[in-house]
DNA sequence: ATGTAGTCGGAATAAATATTCCAATGAATT
DNA sequence: AATTCATTGGAATATTTATTCCGACTACAT
Protein backbone atom coordinates (compact mmCIF):
# COMPACT_ATOMS: atom_id res chain seq x y z
CA UNK A 1 0.00 0.00 0.00
CA UNK A 2 1.17 3.33 -0.87
CA UNK A 3 2.07 5.84 1.88
CA UNK A 4 -1.01 7.24 3.40
CA UNK A 5 -2.30 10.84 3.40
CA UNK A 6 -0.36 13.31 5.59
CA UNK A 7 -2.54 15.87 6.34
CA UNK A 8 -6.18 15.55 7.44
CA UNK A 9 -8.60 17.34 4.88
CA UNK A 10 -11.08 18.77 7.28
CA UNK A 11 -8.15 20.71 8.73
CA UNK A 12 -6.40 21.85 5.72
CA UNK A 13 -10.08 22.96 4.67
CA UNK A 14 -10.48 24.65 7.77
CA UNK A 15 -7.24 26.98 7.86
CA UNK A 16 -7.74 27.88 3.81
CA UNK A 17 -11.22 29.46 4.99
CA UNK A 18 -9.58 31.36 7.70
CA UNK A 19 -6.95 32.64 5.37
CA UNK A 20 -9.48 33.67 2.66
CA UNK A 21 -11.67 35.23 5.17
CA UNK A 22 -8.62 37.43 6.02
CA UNK A 23 -7.56 37.87 2.91
CA UNK A 24 -10.01 37.67 0.56
CA UNK A 25 -9.25 35.57 -2.62
CA UNK A 26 -7.37 37.58 -4.79
CA UNK A 27 -5.43 38.50 -2.02
CA UNK A 28 -4.77 35.52 -0.49
CA UNK A 29 -1.78 33.50 -2.80
CA UNK A 30 -0.36 30.44 -3.15
CA UNK A 31 2.45 30.67 -0.96
CA UNK A 32 -0.52 32.19 1.88
CA UNK A 33 -1.94 29.09 1.52
CA UNK A 34 0.63 27.05 1.91
CA UNK A 35 1.85 28.30 5.00
CA UNK A 36 -1.77 28.24 6.87
CA UNK A 37 -1.77 25.02 5.51
CA UNK A 38 1.43 23.19 6.02
CA UNK A 39 0.69 21.70 3.01
CA UNK A 40 3.31 21.08 0.46
CA UNK A 41 2.67 22.52 -3.38
CA UNK A 42 2.14 19.19 -5.17
CA UNK A 43 -0.45 17.96 -2.38
CA UNK A 44 -1.91 21.23 -2.72
CA UNK A 45 -2.38 20.46 -6.51
CA UNK A 46 -3.08 16.72 -6.44
CA UNK A 47 -5.79 17.04 -3.59
CA UNK A 48 -7.48 20.62 -4.69
CA UNK A 49 -6.71 20.94 -8.26
CA UNK A 50 -6.24 24.41 -8.28
CA UNK A 51 -6.57 28.00 -6.13
CA UNK A 52 -10.27 28.66 -7.09
CA UNK A 53 -11.32 24.96 -6.26
CA UNK A 54 -9.99 25.17 -2.95
CA UNK A 55 -11.88 28.35 -2.52
CA UNK A 56 -14.75 26.63 -3.26
CA UNK A 57 -14.30 23.73 -1.14
CA UNK A 58 -13.21 25.77 1.89
CA UNK A 59 -16.45 28.09 1.44
CA UNK A 60 -18.21 24.78 1.55
CA UNK A 61 -16.74 23.62 4.35
CA UNK A 62 -17.38 26.93 5.89
CA UNK A 63 -21.03 26.86 5.16
CA UNK A 64 -21.20 23.44 6.48
CA UNK A 65 -19.90 24.42 9.84
CA UNK A 66 -21.82 27.06 10.18
CA UNK A 67 -24.86 24.86 9.60
CA UNK A 68 -23.50 22.96 12.12
CA UNK A 69 -23.83 25.64 14.55
CA UNK A 70 -27.30 26.16 13.84
CA UNK A 71 -28.59 22.32 13.51
CA UNK A 72 -27.16 22.10 17.00
CA UNK A 73 -29.19 25.28 18.42
CA UNK A 74 -32.31 23.08 16.57
CA UNK A 75 -31.81 20.20 19.13
CA UNK A 76 -31.51 22.28 21.96
CA UNK A 77 -34.18 21.96 24.14
CA UNK A 78 -35.53 25.55 23.49
CA UNK A 79 -39.01 27.06 21.93
CA UNK A 80 -38.21 28.63 18.46
CA UNK A 81 -37.80 32.21 19.87
CA UNK A 82 -35.15 30.96 22.07
CA UNK A 83 -33.29 29.08 19.75
CA UNK A 84 -32.99 32.42 17.02
CA UNK A 85 -31.32 33.75 20.17
CA UNK A 86 -29.00 31.29 20.95
CA UNK A 87 -28.06 31.48 17.07
CA UNK A 88 -27.31 35.04 17.44
CA UNK A 89 -25.57 35.45 20.68
CA UNK A 90 -22.88 32.65 19.36
CA UNK A 91 -22.76 35.19 16.20
CA UNK A 92 -22.10 37.98 18.12
CA UNK A 93 -19.46 36.41 20.45
CA UNK A 94 -17.65 34.82 18.09
CA UNK A 95 -17.44 38.23 16.38
CA UNK A 96 -16.70 39.97 18.83
CA UNK A 97 -13.97 37.05 20.25
CA UNK A 98 -12.25 36.89 17.07
CA UNK A 99 -11.63 40.45 15.93
CA UNK A 100 -8.79 39.41 13.64
CA UNK A 101 -10.62 36.88 11.60
CA UNK A 102 -12.35 39.66 9.46
CA UNK A 103 -15.87 38.71 9.52
CA UNK A 104 -17.43 35.76 7.95
CA UNK A 105 -16.40 33.75 4.74
CA UNK A 106 -20.13 33.62 3.57
CA UNK A 107 -20.29 37.46 3.44
CA UNK A 108 -16.67 38.45 1.72
CA UNK A 109 -17.43 36.06 -0.51
CA UNK A 110 -20.63 37.10 -1.29
CA UNK A 111 -18.91 40.46 -1.28
CA UNK A 112 -15.94 40.31 -3.55
CA UNK A 113 -16.73 37.28 -5.55
CA UNK A 114 -20.40 36.68 -6.43
CA UNK A 115 -19.94 38.78 -9.58
CA UNK A 116 -17.19 37.26 -10.54
CA UNK A 117 -17.68 33.71 -10.41
CA UNK A 118 -21.16 31.97 -10.54
CA UNK A 119 -20.01 29.22 -8.74
CA UNK A 120 -19.95 31.35 -5.46
CA UNK A 121 -23.13 33.05 -6.58
CA UNK A 122 -25.15 29.40 -6.21
CA UNK A 123 -22.70 29.17 -2.94
CA UNK A 124 -24.33 32.22 -1.46
CA UNK A 125 -27.26 31.96 -2.97
CA UNK A 126 -28.02 28.29 -1.34
CA UNK A 127 -26.98 29.22 2.05
CA UNK A 128 -29.21 32.26 2.02
CA UNK A 129 -32.15 29.75 1.50
CA UNK A 130 -30.98 27.22 3.79
CA UNK A 131 -30.62 29.78 6.77
CA UNK A 132 -33.70 31.59 5.87
CA UNK A 133 -35.69 28.38 5.59
CA UNK A 134 -34.16 27.94 9.20
CA UNK A 135 -35.01 31.29 10.86
CA UNK A 136 -38.24 30.39 9.13
CA UNK A 137 -39.00 26.89 10.81
CA UNK A 138 -38.50 28.17 14.07
CA UNK A 139 -40.79 31.45 14.27
CA UNK A 140 -43.21 28.55 12.74
CA UNK A 141 -42.39 26.78 15.54
CA UNK A 142 -42.98 29.36 18.05
CA UNK A 143 -46.11 30.74 16.56
CA UNK A 144 -47.54 27.13 16.65
CA UNK A 145 -46.46 26.93 20.66
CA UNK A 146 -48.13 30.55 20.95
CA UNK A 147 -44.90 32.29 22.15
CA UNK A 148 -45.02 34.83 19.64
CA UNK A 149 -47.62 36.26 16.92
CA UNK A 150 -46.56 37.13 13.46
CA UNK A 151 -48.80 39.64 11.54
CA UNK A 152 -47.07 38.25 8.41
CA UNK A 153 -45.87 35.30 6.97
CA UNK A 154 -43.03 33.64 8.93
CA UNK A 155 -40.95 33.51 5.72
CA UNK A 156 -40.96 37.52 5.63
CA UNK A 157 -39.61 37.56 9.07
CA UNK A 158 -36.66 34.93 8.22
CA UNK A 159 -35.67 37.38 5.39
CA UNK A 160 -35.31 39.86 7.95
CA UNK A 161 -33.80 37.92 10.26
CA UNK A 162 -30.49 36.79 7.91
CA UNK A 163 -30.98 40.70 6.94
CA UNK A 164 -29.86 41.41 10.45
CA UNK A 165 -27.14 38.50 10.46
CA UNK A 166 -25.40 39.55 7.85
CA UNK A 167 -25.25 43.07 8.43
CA UNK A 168 -23.87 41.98 11.82
CA UNK A 169 -21.09 40.38 10.36
CA UNK A 170 -20.08 43.59 8.51
CA UNK A 171 -20.89 46.10 11.21
CA UNK A 172 -18.35 43.97 13.25
CA UNK A 173 -15.59 44.95 10.33
CA UNK A 174 -16.70 48.54 10.64
CA UNK A 175 -15.68 49.29 14.11
CA UNK A 176 -19.19 48.55 16.17
CA UNK A 177 -18.54 47.37 19.55
CA UNK A 178 -19.59 44.21 21.09
CA UNK A 179 -22.92 46.02 22.54
CA UNK A 180 -23.47 47.83 19.49
CA UNK A 181 -23.46 44.39 17.85
CA UNK A 182 -25.77 43.15 21.22
CA UNK A 183 -28.33 46.08 20.86
CA UNK A 184 -29.03 45.31 17.28
CA UNK A 185 -29.55 41.83 18.16
CA UNK A 186 -32.10 43.26 20.83
CA UNK A 187 -33.98 45.17 18.28
CA UNK A 188 -33.85 42.77 15.71
CA UNK A 189 -35.94 40.01 18.30
CA UNK A 190 -38.34 42.97 19.50
CA UNK A 191 -39.22 43.19 15.94
CA UNK A 192 -40.79 40.14 15.74
CA UNK A 193 -44.48 40.61 16.73
CA UNK B 1 0.53 77.63 -20.26
CA UNK B 2 0.54 73.84 -20.70
CA UNK B 3 -1.79 71.57 -21.95
CA UNK B 4 -4.90 71.37 -19.49
CA UNK B 5 -6.40 68.54 -17.74
CA UNK B 6 -7.86 66.62 -20.25
CA UNK B 7 -10.00 64.40 -18.19
CA UNK B 8 -12.13 65.19 -15.56
CA UNK B 9 -11.26 63.87 -11.70
CA UNK B 10 -14.74 63.22 -10.64
CA UNK B 11 -15.70 60.93 -13.59
CA UNK B 12 -12.31 59.07 -13.80
CA UNK B 13 -13.42 58.62 -9.46
CA UNK B 14 -16.72 57.39 -10.65
CA UNK B 15 -15.81 55.02 -13.29
CA UNK B 16 -12.79 53.97 -10.76
CA UNK B 17 -15.84 53.35 -8.14
CA UNK B 18 -17.51 51.52 -9.95
CA UNK B 19 -14.81 48.89 -11.40
CA UNK B 20 -13.55 48.57 -7.92
CA UNK B 21 -17.02 47.77 -6.61
CA UNK B 22 -17.45 45.22 -9.16
CA UNK B 23 -13.72 43.39 -9.01
CA UNK B 24 -12.80 44.16 -5.62
CA UNK B 25 -9.27 45.84 -4.77
CA UNK B 26 -7.64 43.15 -6.05
CA UNK B 27 -9.14 41.50 -8.64
CA UNK B 28 -9.18 44.87 -10.21
CA UNK B 29 -5.79 44.92 -12.85
CA UNK B 30 -4.12 48.48 -14.03
CA UNK B 31 -5.44 47.47 -16.95
CA UNK B 32 -9.04 47.26 -16.42
CA UNK B 33 -8.88 50.70 -14.57
CA UNK B 34 -7.36 52.14 -17.81
CA UNK B 35 -10.47 50.74 -19.86
CA UNK B 36 -12.82 51.90 -17.10
CA UNK B 37 -11.43 54.77 -16.75
CA UNK B 38 -10.26 55.96 -20.73
CA UNK B 39 -7.29 57.34 -18.58
CA UNK B 40 -3.76 56.85 -19.96
CA UNK B 41 -1.15 54.79 -17.87
CA UNK B 42 0.93 57.59 -17.31
CA UNK B 43 -2.02 60.07 -16.21
CA UNK B 44 -3.23 57.24 -13.96
CA UNK B 45 0.38 57.72 -11.86
CA UNK B 46 1.08 61.39 -12.75
CA UNK B 47 -2.37 62.20 -10.93
CA UNK B 48 -2.79 59.61 -9.19
CA UNK B 49 0.24 58.53 -7.75
CA UNK B 50 -0.91 54.39 -7.19
CA UNK B 51 -3.50 51.90 -7.96
CA UNK B 52 -3.81 51.96 -4.06
CA UNK B 53 -4.49 55.52 -3.91
CA UNK B 54 -6.82 55.37 -6.65
CA UNK B 55 -8.57 53.04 -4.70
CA UNK B 56 -8.70 55.45 -1.39
CA UNK B 57 -9.71 58.33 -3.45
CA UNK B 58 -12.36 56.43 -5.04
CA UNK B 59 -13.52 55.22 -1.78
CA UNK B 60 -13.73 58.49 -0.19
CA UNK B 61 -15.70 59.65 -3.44
CA UNK B 62 -18.09 57.05 -3.15
CA UNK B 63 -18.75 57.89 0.21
CA UNK B 64 -19.33 61.42 -0.64
CA UNK B 65 -21.79 60.36 -3.59
CA UNK B 66 -24.00 58.47 -0.94
CA UNK B 67 -23.31 61.09 1.71
CA UNK B 68 -25.00 64.00 -0.71
CA UNK B 69 -27.90 61.00 -1.48
CA UNK B 70 -28.35 61.16 2.28
CA UNK B 71 -28.16 64.98 2.45
CA UNK B 72 -30.52 65.61 0.00
CA UNK B 73 -33.01 63.88 2.05
CA UNK B 74 -32.04 65.89 4.92
CA UNK B 75 -33.13 68.55 3.10
CA UNK B 76 -36.51 67.88 1.53
CA UNK B 77 -39.58 69.11 3.54
CA UNK B 78 -40.33 65.33 5.66
CA UNK B 79 -40.03 64.65 9.20
CA UNK B 80 -37.47 62.25 10.42
CA UNK B 81 -39.08 58.96 10.03
CA UNK B 82 -40.21 59.56 6.53
CA UNK B 83 -36.70 60.82 5.40
CA UNK B 84 -35.32 57.47 6.72
CA UNK B 85 -38.06 55.86 4.47
CA UNK B 86 -36.52 58.25 1.79
CA UNK B 87 -33.45 56.96 2.09
CA UNK B 88 -34.16 53.00 2.52
CA UNK B 89 -36.89 53.70 -0.73
CA UNK B 90 -33.80 55.07 -3.11
CA UNK B 91 -31.23 52.50 -1.84
CA UNK B 92 -33.25 49.51 -2.85
CA UNK B 93 -34.13 51.06 -5.51
CA UNK B 94 -30.94 51.52 -6.22
CA UNK B 95 -29.82 47.93 -5.44
CA UNK B 96 -32.51 46.58 -7.21
CA UNK B 97 -32.43 48.29 -10.91
CA UNK B 98 -28.34 48.41 -10.62
CA UNK B 99 -28.29 44.47 -10.35
CA UNK B 100 -24.52 43.71 -12.00
CA UNK B 101 -23.06 46.72 -10.09
CA UNK B 102 -22.36 44.19 -7.13
CA UNK B 103 -23.71 46.10 -4.43
CA UNK B 104 -21.73 48.82 -2.44
CA UNK B 105 -18.55 49.83 -2.69
CA UNK B 106 -18.01 50.56 1.19
CA UNK B 107 -19.70 47.06 2.32
CA UNK B 108 -17.01 45.17 -0.43
CA UNK B 109 -14.51 47.35 1.52
CA UNK B 110 -15.13 46.42 4.43
CA UNK B 111 -15.45 42.94 3.93
CA UNK B 112 -12.25 42.70 1.49
CA UNK B 113 -9.67 45.43 2.50
CA UNK B 114 -10.49 46.28 6.53
CA UNK B 115 -8.07 43.81 7.97
CA UNK B 116 -5.45 44.44 4.86
CA UNK B 117 -5.33 47.90 5.08
CA UNK B 118 -5.69 50.52 7.94
CA UNK B 119 -6.63 53.19 5.64
CA UNK B 120 -9.54 51.89 4.70
CA UNK B 121 -10.98 50.75 7.62
CA UNK B 122 -10.75 54.35 8.76
CA UNK B 123 -12.89 55.17 5.74
CA UNK B 124 -15.32 52.55 6.46
CA UNK B 125 -15.42 53.18 10.27
CA UNK B 126 -15.89 57.43 9.66
CA UNK B 127 -18.34 56.08 7.19
CA UNK B 128 -20.32 53.85 9.13
CA UNK B 129 -20.32 56.75 12.21
CA UNK B 130 -21.46 59.77 10.17
CA UNK B 131 -24.79 57.98 8.98
CA UNK B 132 -25.62 56.26 12.00
CA UNK B 133 -25.20 60.10 13.44
CA UNK B 134 -27.71 61.13 10.41
CA UNK B 135 -30.11 58.12 11.54
CA UNK B 136 -29.69 59.04 14.93
CA UNK B 137 -30.67 62.75 13.91
CA UNK B 138 -33.74 62.52 12.63
CA UNK B 139 -34.53 59.49 14.90
CA UNK B 140 -34.13 62.31 17.72
CA UNK B 141 -36.50 64.52 15.18
CA UNK B 142 -39.36 62.78 14.90
CA UNK B 143 -39.06 61.59 18.61
CA UNK B 144 -39.26 65.57 19.09
CA UNK B 145 -42.26 66.07 16.97
CA UNK B 146 -44.26 63.25 18.56
CA UNK B 147 -44.23 61.20 15.53
CA UNK B 148 -42.31 58.41 17.59
CA UNK B 149 -41.59 57.54 20.64
CA UNK B 150 -38.08 54.97 21.26
CA UNK B 151 -37.87 53.31 24.08
CA UNK B 152 -34.08 53.27 23.91
CA UNK B 153 -31.61 55.78 23.32
CA UNK B 154 -31.88 57.41 19.88
CA UNK B 155 -27.99 56.46 18.86
CA UNK B 156 -29.16 52.29 19.59
CA UNK B 157 -32.13 52.83 16.80
CA UNK B 158 -29.08 54.53 14.21
CA UNK B 159 -27.18 51.88 15.10
CA UNK B 160 -29.83 49.13 14.09
CA UNK B 161 -30.90 51.17 10.89
CA UNK B 162 -27.27 51.24 10.16
CA UNK B 163 -27.17 47.61 10.47
CA UNK B 164 -30.42 47.05 8.31
CA UNK B 165 -28.57 48.93 5.97
CA UNK B 166 -25.14 46.65 5.38
CA UNK B 167 -27.40 43.55 5.59
CA UNK B 168 -29.55 45.00 2.24
CA UNK B 169 -26.42 45.42 0.70
CA UNK B 170 -25.25 42.14 1.31
CA UNK B 171 -28.80 40.63 0.62
CA UNK B 172 -28.50 42.11 -3.01
CA UNK B 173 -25.72 39.91 -3.84
CA UNK B 174 -26.69 36.93 -2.34
CA UNK B 175 -29.82 36.44 -4.68
CA UNK B 176 -32.75 38.58 -2.65
CA UNK B 177 -35.29 40.03 -4.95
CA UNK B 178 -36.57 43.55 -4.83
CA UNK B 179 -40.19 42.12 -2.42
CA UNK B 180 -37.15 40.66 -0.02
CA UNK B 181 -35.66 43.77 0.37
CA UNK B 182 -38.99 46.04 1.05
CA UNK B 183 -39.82 43.75 3.22
CA UNK B 184 -36.70 43.80 5.40
CA UNK B 185 -37.11 47.50 4.97
CA UNK B 186 -40.54 47.64 6.28
CA UNK B 187 -39.97 45.32 9.45
CA UNK B 188 -37.08 47.59 10.33
CA UNK B 189 -38.96 50.52 10.30
CA UNK B 190 -42.21 49.04 12.32
CA UNK B 191 -39.29 48.19 14.97
CA UNK B 192 -39.02 52.00 15.48
CA UNK B 193 -41.17 52.05 18.80
C1' DA C 1 5.03 81.09 -34.95
C1' DT C 2 7.46 79.59 -31.06
C1' DG C 3 8.46 78.00 -26.56
C1' DT C 4 6.70 75.80 -22.50
C1' DA C 5 5.05 72.39 -19.57
C1' DG C 6 1.85 69.15 -18.53
C1' DT C 7 -0.23 65.07 -20.98
C1' DC C 8 -0.17 60.87 -23.43
C1' DG C 9 1.06 56.12 -25.65
C1' DG C 10 3.44 52.42 -25.23
C1' DA C 11 7.72 49.94 -24.61
C1' DA C 12 10.53 48.27 -20.79
C1' DT C 13 11.17 46.59 -16.20
C1' DA C 14 10.89 44.09 -12.15
C1' DA C 15 8.36 41.59 -9.16
C1' DA C 16 4.73 38.44 -8.00
C1' DT C 17 1.76 35.13 -9.52
C1' DA C 18 -0.41 30.32 -10.43
C1' DT C 19 0.78 26.14 -12.14
C1' DT C 20 3.62 22.15 -13.79
C1' DC C 21 7.07 18.83 -13.40
C1' DC C 22 10.36 15.56 -11.59
C1' DA C 23 13.28 13.32 -8.56
C1' DA C 24 13.45 11.95 -3.73
C1' DT C 25 10.97 10.36 0.26
C1' DG C 26 8.52 7.35 3.26
C1' DA C 27 4.77 4.22 4.96
C1' DA C 28 2.57 0.08 4.40
C1' DT C 29 2.05 -4.43 2.28
C1' DT C 30 4.28 -8.57 0.44
C1' DA D 1 14.13 -6.65 2.81
C1' DA D 2 11.91 -5.42 -1.33
C1' DT D 3 8.25 -3.33 -3.73
C1' DT D 4 4.81 0.00 -4.43
C1' DC D 5 2.88 4.46 -5.10
C1' DA D 6 0.90 8.57 -3.14
C1' DT D 7 3.24 12.29 -1.02
C1' DT D 8 6.60 15.80 -0.84
C1' DG D 9 10.13 19.66 -1.75
C1' DG D 10 11.68 22.61 -4.72
C1' DA D 11 13.29 24.05 -9.20
C1' DA D 12 11.36 25.63 -13.52
C1' DT D 13 7.88 27.87 -16.34
C1' DA D 14 4.81 30.93 -18.15
C1' DT D 15 1.74 34.45 -17.19
C1' DT D 16 0.16 38.44 -15.04
C1' DT D 17 1.06 42.14 -12.30
C1' DA D 18 2.22 47.12 -10.85
C1' DT D 19 5.21 50.58 -11.89
C1' DT D 20 8.72 53.40 -14.37
C1' DC D 21 10.45 55.79 -18.11
C1' DC D 22 10.97 58.37 -22.31
C1' DG D 23 9.92 60.35 -26.60
C1' DA D 24 6.07 62.45 -28.97
C1' DC D 25 2.20 65.34 -28.59
C1' DT D 26 -0.73 69.30 -27.74
C1' DA D 27 -2.93 73.40 -25.90
C1' DC D 28 -1.97 77.74 -24.42
C1' DA D 29 0.62 82.39 -23.47
C1' DT D 30 3.80 85.22 -25.53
Amino acid sequence: MPKVKQFNREKVLEAAANIFRQNGYNGTSIDDILKATGLSRSSLYDSFRDKHSLYLAALEFYKHTENHMFEEAGKKKLNGIQKIEYVFKEVVNYLATHPDDNGCLMVNAAAEMSKQCEQTAQIVCNNKDSIEELFTVWLDEAKKAQNIKLSKPAKTYGTFLYNTLCGLKVLSQSGASKSDLNNVVKLSLEALN
